[in-house]
RNA sequence: GCGCCCGUAGCUCAGCUGGAUAGAGCAACGGACUUCUAAUCCGUAGGUCGCACGUUCGAAUCGUGCCGGGCGUACCA
């Protein structure tokens, strides 16, 4: 039977945790005010799960952290905690001492109900926090150069900053996404140059496209192109205004190539940043002569110099060539200090990780400025390799034989895809085995997951066929919910808040697919043991609404890796 | 040389802001479909957590030093 207090109380959403974690703290505290603990300074603590189920539901290490200060025995520490506790709700069935000196808790089953009513009342919302108080935080992912079609590394990157800034907002972080363009500098202009060689070639002209050119098939696609609409007006014009003409054009449809993918890939931006339009409006030139004030840079050997070295950087940096371009450096320091005067109190960048030796400057000239170190953060996406069948698939962006974005999502599925970026630490390098990213197997975690929600879709269509309408679920039959994979489930539904804040805080969207691939594992064991759809009406409702709080959990969660949750499979 | 990342089962990887007997999937072997979807489940087997010291009640986790792999060390982007 259910207590009215653990049943009735509105007020009883706090999770499992944090109320073992309430019982020590005022155990502790009424333990000094009774002066059998002579401190009264408590250390932070854990609440756990157990490896080990014979250790418990959950456990706390209290009583060893505190035994240095009450010069006290650990074990002696856990017996007088325990003999403080306070257990209004009746949540414990037992509780013990154990090893050197754990607090272990065995929670009452249905102390664990509250979990299903709280999902079902929060819906899509469980979960949701307000951990970021609204916090503006900015995530900028993939910025590649328009010179060419995203590959497989940039959509683990998509993959990753699309997820981050799902988690992040869901978590009560103000969020915006952002790409940034570098459509300016030498590299847009090799790109025009390569562009219109393709296109004197393809007018009859016998000139070699240099070795430092773009080699890729699209190039030639781009001329012709061109050349469709232009004709061949382009030789005999000024071939500098060619050049420019060629560029625009390329970056412009390479571009909205890039955006179509990525619309594709489920990733969409709240803004797209030119580069270019930082120089157009004077930003660069601005920035630089504020820094200049503030002695921030120095000429030396003809150059201009930032001091990076001020803020940590192993060297100084050059912002101007001798030459008088600005390197790209310069234009990233103007666009970082937009970003903070647009407002954004931290800025999160996702780069590969061959950029890695660019934090220190980067960081030295967001520092240089009056903001913290902690403002400006870079995640870093470690390789992807590219295999079919466990053999490698040849990648040289150089010649242009690399396997874009495009072709993987179109082979794969977006879902696929996503999940099996989702599903390594971003720092570990990451084999993508295109064999493997298709097979309808547990190779393929994607799938794994989606079957139970599949799975219990299916379960309540049965169930409205048989007339169980959810009306008529009645929270009464809850109690019917005694078997020990039932138990492991709500256990399991009651960690995904904190599973997210952990991911938010940490950024580490893979934490979530994990947690995902272990319900469903759970899920599936339990739908392999028993049955949902009962003779007996009371197991059958209560059953029906612990798997549709599964079912929620699921989909929520599927929902923030950008993958989606089908009905049928 | 210096800096950063990685090193955990045969393979691919979780676990790393310290917790008790180190996990999952794949591959291997043996079982479960007349049932709400077998894209599933159950079981067996599989480990000096790269090595060595150190920190402490306790180390895969923290520190130092090695070893091995990758990346970076531009008036490139």
């Amino acid at each position: 039977m259910l207590s009215e207090n653990l049943y009735g109380d509105r007020k009883n959403t706090k999770d499992m945790k944090e109320k073992i974690r309430q019982i020590m703290l005022y155990a502790a505290e009424k333990a000094h005010n009774t002066e059998q603990l002579p401190s009264g300074d408590f250390p932070d603590f854990v609440i756990e799960e157990p490896k080990n189920p014979i250790h418990g539901d959950l456990s706390c290490n209290l009583a060893m952290l505190m035994a240095k200060m009450q010069k006290m025995a650990p074990r002696k520490i856990a017996q007088i905690l325990l003999d403080h506790t306070d257990d209004a709700e009746g949540i414990i069935e037992k509780k013990e001492i154990a090893g050197p000196g754990f607090i272990n808790f065995f929670i009452r089953p249905a102390a664990w109900l509250p979990v299903l009513r709280r999902i079902h009342a929060q819906g899509d919302d469980y979960g949701r926090s307000d951990m970021g108080k609204g916090e503006k935080v900015q995530v900028e992912f993939v910025s590649a150069n328009p010179t060419g079609p995203l590959h497989v590394g940039h959509g683990r990157g998509a993959a990753v900053g699309d997820t981050v800034a799902n988690i992040l907002s869901f978590c009560g972080y103000d969020v915006q996404r952002e790409y940034y363009i570098n459509d300016s500098g030498r590299q847009i202009r090799t790109l025009g140059t390569s562009v219109f060689i393709r296109y004197q070639q393809l007018c009859g002209k016998d000139i070699p496209l240099g070795g430092d050119c773009y080699q890729g098939d699209y190039i030639r696609d781009i001329a012709d192109m061109i050349r469709n609409e232009k004709g061949d007006r382009l030789l005999s014009g000024d071939a500098e205004e060619a050049v420019v003409l060629c560029a625009r054009f390329a970056a412009d449809f390479i571009l909205s190539g890039i955006r179509e993918d990525l619309e594709s890939f489920g990733v969409r931006f709240d803004r797209w940043y030119s580069e270019q339009s930082l120089f157009d409006a004077g930003k660069v030139e601005q920035v630089m002569e504020n820094f200049r004030k503030t002695g921030n840079l120095y000429e030396k050997e003809g150059a201009l110099w930032f001091r990076t070295s001020d803020y940590g950087d192993e060297k100084d940096r050059v912002v101007v060539r001798s030459n008088g371009q600005t390197t790209y450096f310069a234009s990233d320091i103007a666009y970082h200090q937009d970003k903070y005067e647009r407002g954004l109190e931290r800025v999160v960048d996702v780069w590969g990780a061959d950029h890695h030796g660019y934090i220190p400057r980067m960081r030295a000239s967001v520092m240089a400025s009056g903001r913290k170190s902690e403002q400006f953060q870079v995640i870093l996406i470690q390789l992807v390799s590219l295999l079919r069948d466990g053999e490698p698939v040849a990648m040289s962006s150089r010649a242009g034989e690399f396997v874009t974005l495009k072709e993987v999502v179109d082979e794969v599925g977006k879902d696929a895809a996503r999940f099996i970026f989702l599903t390594r630490h971003y720092e570990s390098r990451l084999d993508f085995d295109l064999a493997l990213a298709k097979k309808k197997s547990n190779d393929n975690p994607v799938y794994y997951v989606q079957y139970v929600h599949a799975r219990i879709s299916s379960i309540m269509e049965k169930a409205r066929e048989r007339g169980i309408a959810p009306e008529d679920w009645q929270e009464e039959y809850l109690s019917a919910l005694t078997e020990a994979e039932e138990i492991r489930l709500m256990k399991a539904l009651s960690l995904y808040p904190e599973t997210l804040e952990t991911a938010a805080a940490m950024m580490e969207p893979h934490r979530l697919s994990y947690y995902l691939t272990d319900l469903a594992s759970l899920f599936h064991s339990y739908y392999n043991k028993h049955k949902v759809l009962t003779d007996l009406p009371e197991t059958t409702a209560a059953r029906l609404c612990l798997i549709m709080a599964v079912r929620e959990v699921i989909r929520n969660a599927l929902s923030l890796l950008g993958v989606s949750a089908p009905e049928k499979m």
